[in-house]
DNA sequence: TGAAATATGTCAACGAGGCTGACTTATATC
DNA sequence: GATATAAGTCAGCCTCGTTGACATATTTCA
């Protein structure tokens, strides 16, 4: 039975649910920030990310890694073509293509980007069950350090004592317990 | 030197930028599917799943586990209280509260939507490399096996040859080169 | 007891970023 | 020369985030 070893505990698929929200939660939110600041968002993000690290990229590649409409990549697109960050290039071998590549601007922000995320991920690796341990001490190790603890405290809350009411309602239409019960339209 | 032994390579944090976005991609594009047929979207699953796995949450914990607007929560908590899969009850030690809890119905799409999630990460965890491997073996198995392939291609292109035009492009502005430039505003 | 703080709910307006559908323009292919 | 393909664009819609202002019930504290 391989458990890592290191800090995790035995891997629950229902925990690694939630591990997997927090990680990405903070994961975004690294770049989020900085990219308020240019008046970009995610999308423009996610652009600008793959066509900083596929250089050449065409519209149809870049439309199947991000599963997003040709009408909603050009919104966010135009914006990062407009200001500079990325130029076009016809294709060579098919003119109907447009070559997407980063301006120096384009891959000087993308880089800004990068750093932020890899640091998050270089933290995380680093940490004792980081590299080698569980998917989830992996996970856990990427949520910022100072939300680690509720997390935990929030996941250690699993199953027993609600603290205020209960278990879970059991009927459908609100069965009056002890808590008054807020319903649709009772009064 | 930890390479957890298994499939992975030796872990690059800008690699695993990218892994992170293909099995989150994949990750929150199961319940996407069935959430569509109830009329729901992500933020609806979000609050469904944290009612559903602490029950007796207050509004408070849940905007901070949610990490969003009190305005934005009421709306798709709105949605859930009105149909049903989700009930209110006044907190005892304190009645400002609310407790939630959710119903039959909601205890039941909330395992539905799990079920789903689970299934991918049990799957992933079970591959070699999944469980104790590198984080990148582990993300790797979390992408819908159709897609692995495609992405494994995009991540093997990284550096070498871009197939038409050549490298970043240098200049801010534009310079001509080979392939023609379609500049911002230039004939 | 009365004032202030707290937990929640709500109205209005706005922005980002998805979507569909329809249509145009270049270029390639047969 | 007809047809298919790559890309761009217009219009309109939906979800889900935001800010700001304000109402209500309840608790806490001086």
């Amino acid at each position: 039975m391989p458990d890592g070893g290191a800090s995790g505990a035995a891997c629950s698929s229902d925990d690694l649910i939630e591990l997997l929200f927090f990680a990405y939660r903070d994961f975004v939110g690294d770049p989020d920030r900085i990219l308020a600041q240019y008046g970009f968002g995610r999308a423009h993000h996610r652009v600008l990310h793959f066509v900083d690290r596929y250089p050449g990229l065409t519209i149809a590649e870049l439309l199947d890694i991000l599963r997003i409409t040709k009408q909603s990549l050009n919104r966010v697109l135009k914006d990062l073509i407009e200001q500079g960050y990325i130029v076009q290039r016809t294709g060579t071998s098919d003119r109907r293509q447009r070559l997407l590549f980063c301006s120096g601007t384009g891959a000087t922000l993308a880089a800004e980007l990068t750093r932020v995320q890899a640091r998050r991920l270089a933290r995380a690796l680093a940490m004792p069950g980081g590299a080698g341990g569980s998917p989830e001490s992996f996970l856990l190790a990427m949520i910022e350090p100072d939300e680690r603890a509720a997390v935990r405290r929030l996941m250690a809350r699993r199953g027993q004592g609600v603290g205020e009411g209960v278990g879970p309602v059991g009927g459908e239409a609100g069965d009056a317990l002890d808590g008054k019960i807020l319903g649709q339209d009772a009064a």
